[in-house]
DNA sequence: GGAATTTGGTTTATAAAATAAACCAGTTTA
DNA sequence: TAAACTGGTTTATTTTATAAACCAAATTCC
């Protein structure tokens, strides 16, 4: 009789269901696209991303490219996992009965 | 080349989400059903609802049923509207490309 | 060659949200 | 008539999101 399943609160935040949502189709991408990508200031995205980080739900490796350095993430099957939960969950939501 | 619509923060969260959810497929409903069916606190539930209200995406009455305060919501056409483009913007996150 | 700008971020401060706890007026129950 | 319950609201606390400030290194401009 319950309906609504909890929602994700890791998931559920526009800018980490973006990197998220831009992650599960690539096999990775930087910091920069993602910044394009989402629209998001360095700022934010560095602290969302961190959070996902923490959470396992993405891995993070910095390195350099020459003189630059470059921050690599990549979804992780505990992130797909989520992912995959939290679009399932939603949908109770947005197709109710 | 910026992929993600923005999401209507004002739906972008899980109570008022349900609350909607809820509204959107019945005619009304009072406080105490939502309540139930949301799992919400009351104090919780009292102060979506009247952010809801305020943007006028649902309407609130209250009246009394014999002795009992009785809190009634509806969806309003504008709720209707911005739930349906949420709900749409939100397919990009949900189904990458 | 030195100041200003850009790149690729991180850290810290502030604003906004969600949630919980406390409260209230009235009613019913023991 | 005191205690507990109903149907909420208000206020306080915690958590989040966002913005602003900052940093080191590299590049560009005069």
């Amino acid at each position: 009789m319950k309906q609504f399943s909890d929602l994700d609160p890791l998931l559920h935040s526009q800018l980490r269901l973006a990197v998220m949502s831009l992650l599960i189709s690539v096999q990775e991408a930087n910091f920069v696209y993602i910044k394009e990508k989402t629209g998001a200031t360095a700022g934010n995205l560095s602290v969302q991303i961190d959070k996902l980080s923490a959470a396992e739900y993405i891995d993070v490796k910095k390195h350099f490219e020459g003189k630059k350095p470059v921050t690599t993430c990549k979804i992780t099957p505990r992130g797909i996992d989520a992912f995959e939960s939290y679009v399932q969950n939603l949908q109770q939501y947005l197709n109710p009965k």
